[in-house]
DNA sequence: GGAACGCTTCGGCCGCGACCGAAGCGTTGT
DNA sequence: ACAACGCTTCGGTCGCGGCCGAAGCGTTCC
């Protein structure tokens, strides 16, 4: 309960199969119960909760109950920040034969990565908002110009929104482990997501992080950011 | 040799409590002997030998020998960096009660974190940047404005220095886990650390990351970056 | 050449923790 | 009320991996 909390206790945490594979599996930022974890986990269901309950007790994920569901998230930004660092350090070394299947080149394209999006489509945004000056973009590092901010406003978003307690960055940049280039972030990633997802423009593909651009994505990609389809492989 | 390098693998070699030693030494950036190593490990040279290898063959460090030594340090910035998100989740939680020693105020005052500075003197840098316009700090990512690179040329600094083969960031931020807000670091914050030790401002504090400021560094501080003593607490 | 030193390899011990079967508890639905 | 379901707790097994002592190899110094 006190938690220690040392820098080796959280990696050892991270640092078994099981729950690493939890962790990824939570990593698109939804909630999900014990059971879809188990299952992702490759574990049995009652090794799943004690595992479960040791990431909890280190406050790398938060527990809601509902009905006779349990439904875990991560806990906060900086968990979701550590693993995908993790991940960058993992997919080093001698870049190993990835066999590219159907369902990799739909994660490629487009996917969440915790709260934002990621893949050719979060490149592309970034990209694109680069090249508008609406943000400044020093590789991995991003700051948001006024014509941004008002384009932004225009487009919907609440900067404001996820200003919680822990005073989350606005515009943090994310190394993208498929195009090995940074995409958006931070409040201003999740915010982008999120409407995104409210105008109907992406859909999540059915068990998995992969997202799907809507018709309407298409052309409201189009018309609003100057997204082509073939600029980003849109619909590969 | 094939190194798989999973997510798991990478952050179980970090959760052992005598190689997450190891790592944390490393933080500074420096090669240090096995030798050194192993004593803050606190294990048995044989065991810390092994703890080495692992390491090692995961590409989490490199080795170099050097007459009957061998000098190990981390292998690439983004190990840092990963390890440096896992430590600011691992402070989170119910503050516990972390007793201040003199040693630790030494820290808490001015450090090198891997590459660059942190501690009071790395955030009276970065605000002081920040303040003359020189870089444009949103929060956790940064950018170099054309006054702040002309100002860092006129101070000795080669920004094109270290642009090895990762082509590493040249301003990227990191939270400071002394003051819990965003420090300058990527090859920015190499180079401004580099610099200051080539001047004579800082020097290192023996057996400790700490580092004090020389007396040519409190009145170059003052002259160049408009910091006084108070302003961060420097020689306290 | 021999001794001291730095580091690694080998062999064996031992404890921690991941794992599952069985059972228990609370919720839902009929 | 009862069964089905979701999840957790308990108890016991077992294997992986950290640990050290002893020994081996290469370097340095006199």
């Amino acid at each position: 309960m006190v938690s220690g909390n040392t820098l080796a206790e959280i990696a050892a945490l991270i640092g078994d199969v099981a729950r690493a594979n939890i962790l990824s599996a939570l990593m698109d930022g939804r909630a999900l119960t014990a059971s879809e974890l188990a299952w992702h986990s490759g574990v049995s269901p009652q090794t799943t909760s004690g595992h479960l309950a040791k990431l909890s007790e280190a406050n790398l994920i938060t527990m809601s109950p509902q009905g006779r569901h349990r439904y875990y998230k991560l806990a906060t930004p900086e968990v979701a920040q550590a693993i995908e660092a993790l991940m960058s350090v993992a997919s080093f070394g001698p870049r190993r034969h990835r066999p590219v299947g159907p369902k990799d080149e739909a994660l490629r394209n487009a996917r969440t990565c915790y709260d934002h999006l990621a893949g050719r489509l979060g490149i592309a945004l970034a990209d694109t908002l680069t090249a508008r000056n609406h943000i400044v973009l020093s590789e991995s590092a991003g700051a948001l110009t006024d014509e941004g901010r008002r384009f932004l406003c225009d487009f919907g978003i609440d900067l404001e929104a996820g200003r919680g307690r822990h005073n989350r960055a606005l515009c943090r940049t994310c190394l993208d482990w498929s195009e090995r280039r940074p995409h958006l972030a931070g409040r201003l990633g999740a915010a982008l997501c999120t409407r995104m997802f409210e105008l109907g423009w992406v859909e999540r593909i059915k068990d998995s992080r992969a997202l799907a651009v809507t018709a309407a994505g298409k052309s409201g990609l189009k018309q609003t950011f100057g997204i082509e389809e073939q600029s980003a492989n849109l619909g590969d």
